[in-house]
Order: structure tokens, then C-alpha cells, then sequence
DNA sequence: CATTCCCGCCATGTA
DNA sequence: TACATGGCGGGAATG
């Protein structure tokens, strides 16, 4: 009498229902929510309830976004709930600096050598200023062990890894294994890799490292990108470029699925009307960011995306066509994005080329 | 089954 | 104390 259906996230839309789906609530999705959400010209502070807010999602994701970001200079820790938006431009600064960092300690750690292997220093703000007190507080101990285990510094090391290691295909594992330095204790371990995959997903949304297999193990691994493959574009002015897949087109819907707790939406959104599905005309506008965006570079068409490409036969593609035309509420992709990135990345190659 | 990694509890730091 | 941060790892979604 009943016959069971099959129902994809997909077909369900169009029914109206939801099913959770892990991917929409990524971090690599939701970093790319962020970017196109700050990345917009005259953007400067961000607040942290804003961007839960705005981005409908939990407080506590924000804090992974940002720490993440703050790593590579995207993003800058201005005070309580407070951050303020660096931008792309930073990138190449931090990356060098990164990298200037990471020969050091490998090629220079020998005198003197404490139990003291983490680099510290960088951007993350710290005493500012000598801490007057005289007070008999451990030179640093305890507030470092807490920065030791911090995501900030775990993604800047693997950064380092990428950038220091001749080696361009990184496994998580060996990541973990070398960022842990020593003691190979299958729980430490298991910890370190989940913050990794936290991390490798978020810089994979960006471009800067995809995700790949070693070639004859078949394990997954990650190869730094940075640039070559995308600033070889030619960024020619606004244009999509290769054929990227999958964009998640979704919008930032917040739903509630599973045993979801404190839902923190004050902001009008979320469902209203049965609408049909495709095109949610929601997307609120704050009073004017007037300024249009960059004028030489039209913010348009991107991609994000992972994957590069598989034996497998996966119609999880969608793709946002629309670009050129139509500039609507109605979501879009990283926008401006690409245009950011292809410059850094010049500047960042042609810096190392020329010291070279 | 193994891999990926979201969710949110709760320890810790701060005003 | 209330609130802000952000480790941490259980266990569910995916492969």
C-alpha cells in the first residue's frame, strides 16, 4: 500500500521540508557566508553577535570562523565581541611572515632550546606593552599553554607546513603527528585531526589549500594552492573562471534539526510564507553601504568549492550561472571573492620572486 | 566499516 | 556573578 520514496535534499525542498544535510552546515560554508558577508568595502568592525546573527548560526561557530581567519591576517581581534576586518590584502603579508617563521624554527632551534617549540609572536596582539608587574607570575606558562592548543595557532602552523615543507601534499595525520611533536597518543591525536579538518575546511573554501589523494595510498591529503591555479587566470576583469563545481546555493538557513538548544534569532528571517522554493527574496539590506564596490574589478561570479575531481559520478552540483545580470537579493557566490585573491596573489609571488 | 567533523557542554578568563 | 571565549570529544552524517 505505501510505497517508500526516496527523497533528496533537493526534492524535499521543493516539498518544503527540511533534512538535515551536514554539508550546508559546514564551516567551509560558513566562512564563505562571512567573507562575501565582510568583504565589502567600507566594512570595518565586525561584531560578533551581528555575524552569529547574520549569518544564523551559533555563537560559538563564530569564535571558530574568526580564529581561523585571524590566523592568516584576515581578521583582527579588536576587543570584546569585536573584531575588525583586515582583508585579503593581508594575506600576503601574513604569509610571508608565516613562512619567515616556520624556516626559522626548523632551521634555527638548537641553543638553548626550551621545552618552548611553538612560535608565538605574529600579529595576535599580546602584552602590547611591558607587562609593568613585577609581580612573581611565571614568565609564561599558563596563559601560553591555553594559546598552545589555540586554533589560532594551530592553523597558523599548518600554514607553516605548506609553506616551509617541500613537500606539497599534506596529510591531516601528519600534520598532527609533526604539530604535536612528539607523544603520538591516539586520543591527542584524534583530537588535533578534528581541529584540522575544521581547519583544512575552511581554508578549502577559500582556494588556499584543496583536498586530494596521495597518488598511489589513495589517502586523503591537502595541497596548497594559494594561487598558481588561480591567479594563472588571468583575472581578466570580471569573469568566471574554470568551470568550478558545486557552489552551495543555499542561503544561511538556520534550522533547527536535532537537539538543537538555544536558538538565537532575534533578527526577522526565517520562514514566513510558504514560498515557493528557489529564490528567497529574504536577504535583508542594511541602510546602504552605498559605495559600490571595487571599480576596476566587478565582483562577480566565483567559486568555491573543494574537490577537485573524482571517479565518481556525484550530481551534487550546483552552479549559479546568473552573474552578469540580475545583481538581486537572492544570494550569490563568494562575489569579489576571486578578485581579492587573484591580487594578493601577485604580490605575494612577486615578492618571493624578486627575494628569490 | 572508516572517515569526516558538527554540536554544544562546560572549563577558563574577564569585567 | 554574569558574560565572553574557546577547548574538547561524543557521536551522527557521509563515504
Amino acid at each position: 500500500m505505501s510505497s517508500s520514496i526516496v527523497v533528496s535534499s533537493q526534492d524535499a525542498e521543493s516539498l518544503g521540508l527540511q533534512i538535515y544535510s551536514r554539508k550546508e552546515k559546514s564551516l567551509g560554508v560558513l566562512v564563505s557566508n562571512f567573507l562575501r558577508l565582510y568583504n565589502r568595502d567600507d566594512v570595518d568592525l565586525i561584531g560578533l553577535d551581528d555575524a552569529a546573527g547574520q549569518l544564523g548560526v551559533e555563537r560559538r561557530r563564530i569564535y571558530d570562523v574568526v580564529n581561523i581567519l585571524e590566523s592568516i591576517g584576515i581578521v583582527a581581534r579588536r576587543g570584546k565581541n569585536q573584531y575588525s576586518w583586515k582583508g585579503f590584502g593581508e594575506i600576503p603579508r601574513s604569509l610571508n611572515e608565516l613562512k619567515e617563521q616556520g624556516m626559522r624554527e626548523r632551521l634555527g632551534d638548537s641553543s638553548t632550546n626550551n621545552s618552548d617549540k611553538v612560535s608565538n609572536d605574529g600579529e595576535r596582539e599580546e602584552p602590547l606593552c611591558l607587562t609593568p608587574d613585577d609581580q612573581e607570575n611565571s614568565s609564561s606558562s599558563k596563559m601560553d599553554q591555553k594559546k598552545e592548543k589555540s586554533l589560532w595557532l594551530l592553523s597558523q602552523n599548518f600554514v607553516k607546513m605548506f609553506l616551509c615543507s617541500d613537500d606539497d601534499l599534506i596529510t591531516l595525520d601528519s600534520a598532527a603527528k609533526a604539530l604535536l611533536s612528539d607523544s603520538q597518543d591516539s586520543v591527542h591525536m584524534r583530537t588535533k585531526v578534528r581541529r584540522l579538518y575544521d581547519i583544512a575546511n575552511v581554508f578549502a573554501s577559500m582556494n588556499l589549500i584543496e583536498k586530494t589523494h596521495i597518488p598511489v595510498t589513495r589517502k586523503p591529503a591537502y595541497r596548497w594552492l594559494g594561487s598558481k591555479s588561480i591567479a594563472e587566470k588571468g583575472s581578466s576583469l570580471f569573469n568566471s573562471d574554470e568551470p568550478k563545481k558545486r557552489v552551495f546555493g543555499t542561503e544561511i538557513t538556520n534550522l533547527r534539526a536535532k537537539r538543537n538548544k538555544t536558538d538565537c534569532s532575534s533578527i526577522r528571517k526565517q520562514i514566513g510564507y510558504k514560498k515557493h522554493d528557489q529564490e528567497n527574496k529574504e536577504q535583508e539590506s542594511k541602510p546602504a553601504v552605498s559605495k559600490y564596490v571595487f571599480g576596476p574589478f566587478s565582483p562577480t561570479g566565483a567559486s568555491k568549492t573543494n574537490n577537485n575531481n573524482v571517479g565518481k559520478g556525484r550530481l551534487l552540483e550546483i552552479e549559479a550561472l546568473a552573474s552578469t545580470y540580475q545583481p538581486q537579493y537572492c544570494n550569490h557566490e563568494i562575489t569579489g571573492l576571486l578578485g581579492h585573491f587573484t591580487e594578493a596573489w601577485k604580490k605575494w609571488y612577486a615578492e618571493v620572486d624578486r627575494n628569490k
